[in-house]
DNA sequence: CATGTTATTATGCGCATGTATAATAACATG
DNA sequence: CATGTTATTATACATGCGCATAATAACATG
């Protein structure tokens, strides 16, 4: 046999925070797509780009690059809602925080899949559990902020105990007006699930209707 | 070589019904222990006490299986919280609705790591969108006929639009407090998040502090 | 422009997967 | 008790999986 020269992929060669970005973003897409089943090494390598090889000089493992996509997912959602959040008065902001959350681009059947993906892990693996912790805690403090804020706006004197369970109280029902709202659009009409976020926030707080708007 | 009898395992011919049952909640099992996946079609059959050639007996394919699961996951819950909501009063009946959706056994770990991995599911495969659909509205159809009596009893007149806006923020909180109270149970006091549920549904229906308990 | 480093490709390994098919044990029926 | 039906086991197949390793192209450095 004669010496055979085989030809090799040409490449470029990124920089390590950009790959990294690049594969947790062909990740979520993979997963968004075909399911966490569906997301395999080798197809969310492709999606990026690059190799299969290539992830494990990145991530250890598997199991890693996914849990840094779970931590970005979340991060995602809380910037996006966060910077909705602005304002003059505490009113105007936590009309749009809510607002915000029952409404593209949060509501979104791809972001909805996917934080559904990493939920079904968490009661299996800790390491998920402390990523939605994290993000959870996280999410309650900006609601805390907003009330206290708002109250304070009113001169309604509202103790740290009850902002906690109004916080509690209206971050289910947020939650799951996404959810509802995200899954099966058609079944709302226009508007619907984000007029009624007002008016039941309007309720929980004990406020005169349309105080919110 | 001399003819030799293999050894072959013995068995039971179940009926069809029990067979399946029995795969199903073997599938259940699997999901709920090592995720969508692990659940393995040789997985399901072992825990099910069968081999794996079987399952193709009962389902044409491993979908179908998941798709008979998560319809009997989500029949399971209707009919736990429908059993619980009995009473003398629709006060009573509501307010034990409510609570039955808060609290063990419907806020169990399993259950939820089950019902997200399917949820993920749902965007990707309209079979399961269907399902969800079904068993959203019906849960939806319950709360809605437990809000008309309630209100019918207290002869407070209220419109079948405003009903059904009602039921959707009830459902969305519901869904809300049911999720964050099972993923993370220990962030809450005892009872915590049941309370929460009825103060802030006695918030959403405009009722006094304290009229539902 | 030569050299060293390393990010990336390419390839292979062992194993598990979903499904198809043939053999057979269990039971129903007469 | 003999016979036919079929639920169940057993086995095989092609494919794809995560991960490991060796070769190499791209770039930084002097």
């Amino acid at each position: 046999m004669r010496p055979v020269t085989i030809a090799r992929r040409s490449y470029h060669r990124a920089s390590e925070a950009e790959r990294r970005e690049d594969l947790i973003a062909a990740t979520l897409d993979c997963i968004a797509e075909v399911g966490i089943q569906g997301a395999t090494v080798r197809q969310i390598a492709a999606r990026a780009g690059v190799t299969g090889g290539l992830i494990r000089h990145y991530f250890s493992t598997k199991d890693q690059m996914l849990q840094a996509a779970y931590r970005q997912l979340m991060s995602g959602i809380t910037e996006t809602t966060k910077t909705a959040a602005e304002g003059d008065s505490a009113c105007t902001r936590l009309r749009r925080f809510i607002v915000a959350n029952v409404t593209p681009p949060v509501t979104d059947s791809r972001t909805l899949s996917l934080w559904a993906a990493f939920i079904s892990h968490i009661p299996l693996d800790p390491a998920f559990a402390a990523i939605h912790r994290e993000s959870y805690m996280s999410f309650l403090a900006e609601l805390e902020a907003l009330l206290i804020d708002f109250f304070a706006e009113r001169n309604r004197n509202v103790s740290a105990a009850e902002i906690r369970t109004y916080a509690i109280a209206l971050n289910g029902l947020i939650d799951g007006l996404w959810l509802e709202g995200t899954l099966a659009p058609d079944l709302f009409k226009d508007q619907e699930i984000a007029e009624t976020a007002i008016m039941s926030v309007e309720a929980l707080l004990r406020l005169a209707p349309g105080e919110l708007s």
